[in-house]
DNA sequence: TTGTAAGCGTTATCAC
DNA sequence: GTGATAACGCTTACAA
């Protein structure tokens, strides 16, 4: 109702010193039983709650962790993925008394200008950055000036990638799409396509390597044909179709038994090709995939989230001492998994 | 690099004290011009930024808007909306100095636990409520409690919408819908058929009045061939399929010139059916709606999270004083905007 | 074990 | 217009 309750209200109320008050609540061991359960009463009676903003000023830590919310996608249809990270990080943070700030930014400098505001006014001790890339500026800043960060997603330069002032969690692409592969392969399918990104980006670049394994695994069709197995395309539903006629062509006469995606939203787009009569997998399993009935790979982002936060809060906090041991778990990798969606999909080619 | 610079650093910088120092920040106006000019070179240059939380400490404000992220949507395509809306109100709010804080809960009571720890922390000072529904509790225990809210959406009881207690943004979907509807029938459609939700729902009913008055003006069919020409189902794609099909068995010898849905999903399955043959607009302009191709109405999320700052920072400061002038602006109606793609979609029935 | 005193960085009040 | 003093609510030495 009114002004909240404070320390004095609760030791006033419960006949202790303020800083009775404080120890049950910061290290309730050091308090006598008698005196904490009586201050303990006073605090539920009183509906008290500390401030949070005096306590950060005091401890000189905000307990908040900053994110920054991509600009929206335009044509992919995978925007959730990061919705869904966000909820699993807000709501597994939260569980760790740590908070969840947003902030936005046109680009790259821009991200860095916020870094620089919500760090300077101590808004937030940590960041989480997403979708990193080879030589990405924004942790060479955060490095420089010291800041806590964990990464969800690789920093794929060769160097970077073990880099121990560099902490980051990420899906195992490589194995997800393998696993789709094989999928095809067990059920019988021989000439498994690919529709990947053009190469230069880590994750789609690794995405490949898990179709190329399996398939050299399966020694389905010789090292040659594998090239005109697969072909490559920028994230874009419409690009997906074209992609699949290509691929079509491209194959030959003996054709293909399937086709593992990058994305849902090439997926889509080679669905909207060749649905009905060619097994196609996607990857990211978003509510399209659900909707529309395709397989997909599906990243456990809820095992991202955990890994991020164990990062941020664990052993290192985020920061690294310089010299300490190399295999300290400072990476995690984690391993996604195929939802199989048997039964035609909803669409077909027209 | 090493601790921050605070104010008295810039006063001893600049020669002055530090409270000349607050008000060249805080009421520059009152400080002499040379004065002021050497400390704000001062704070350049040792790069000083106002302590938040000792600012929120003095200050009793927290200059922070919660708002929770909805559970994640199991096949809803929508999904995306929630999270352009975050987007708009994060980057518009960082503008104001605002800062946008996120939280989870699994259902409402949850939800109304984590007002009561934020506003007790006095973590943020007001909040942001999507997705309102009739006797809502969670706007019951805001009011209750004094704090500060709104909400983007209606609170649909007829007493509630015009409670002045009750700041609500919201968009006028019927006047989305009628646009729609009309765009059809001025491009020559006279049977249009409309796929709704169960009616209960204030969004979904409002809707669907916006289609049945665009049916009326433009008088193509009799009053009594509405009924047949609408049908209803939960959000779900393939409740979309189901629909269409039923839509089209009930529209009769005449058929159908084209659809309206309530949504995007429902859209994508009605496209799955009829793709091609027949114009289908949804609701929403999701990345899948752009993807495949087919119109659909956008709700002006730009808009609405500017509506819910102005009405949050504004003279109501998100409370009212009861007794105050009645039409006041404490309730704003933005409307969306009809996305026409001609062209055919990308899906085609299969 | 408990109480006393100080201070985190800021802004508000009131002298000068 | 500017500067001293106090206070926001909390925690953490240090003293009792």
């Amino acid at each position: 109702m009114g002004a909240q309750p404070t320390v004095s209200d609760v030791a006033g109320a419960a006949g202790v010193s303020r800083q009775t008050v404080s120890n049950v609540l910061n290290a309730p061991e050091i308090v006598r039983p008698e005196t904490r359960e009586r201050v303990q009463a006073a605090i539920l009676s009183l509906g008290y709650r500390p401030h949070a903003s005096a306590r950060r000023l005091r401890t000189q830590k905000s307990s908040t962790i900053g994110i920054r919310l991509d600009p929206m996608t335009q044509d992919g249809i995978s925007g959730s993925i990061l919705d869904r990270f966000l909820h699993a990080l807000t709501e597994q943070a939260d569980r760790l008394g740590l908070r969840v700030l947003l902030f936005t930014a046109a680009d790259t400098a821009g991200e860095i200008e916020q870094f620089r505001r919500l760090s300077d006014a101590a808004d937030v001790d940590a960041f989480v950055l997403t979708s990193t890339f080879h030589g990405d500026p924004r942790t060479e800043w955060l490095i420089e000036h010291r800041q806590s960060f964990v990464t969800f997603g690789r920093p794929w330069g060769i160097h970077d990638m073990t880099d121990p002032q560099h902490l980051w969690v990420d899906v195992d692409g490589r194995a997800g799409v393998r696993e789709a592969t094989r999928h095809l392969l067990e059920r019988g399918a021989r000439r498994v396509g690919f529709i990947g990104w053009p190469s230069g980006s880590g994750t789609g670049d690794d995405r490949r390597e898990g179709w190329l394994e399996a398939m050299r695994e399966g020694a389905v069709v010789g090292e040659s044909e594998l090239g005109r197995l697969q072909t490559a395309t920028e994230d874009r539903v419409a690009f997906g179709a074209d992609a699949m006629r290509r691929l079509r062509d491209q194959a030959g006469p003996d054709g293909l038994d399937g086709v593992v995606c990058v994305s849902d939203s090439l997926a889509l787009g080679a669905l909207a090709v060749c649905g009905g009569t060619l097994p196609v997998i996607g990857y990211d399993n978003t509510p399209v995939a659900a909707s529309l009935g395709f397989s997909s790979v599906e990243q456990p982002l809820d095992e991202v989230a955990s890994g991020v936060l164990e990062l941020l809060t664990g052993a290192h906090g985020g920061r690294v001492q310089p010299g300490s041991a190399v295999d300290d778990p400072r990476h995690r990798l984690v391993v996604p998994r195929l939802v199989v969606r048997d039964g035609p999909p909803l669409i077909a080619p027209r």
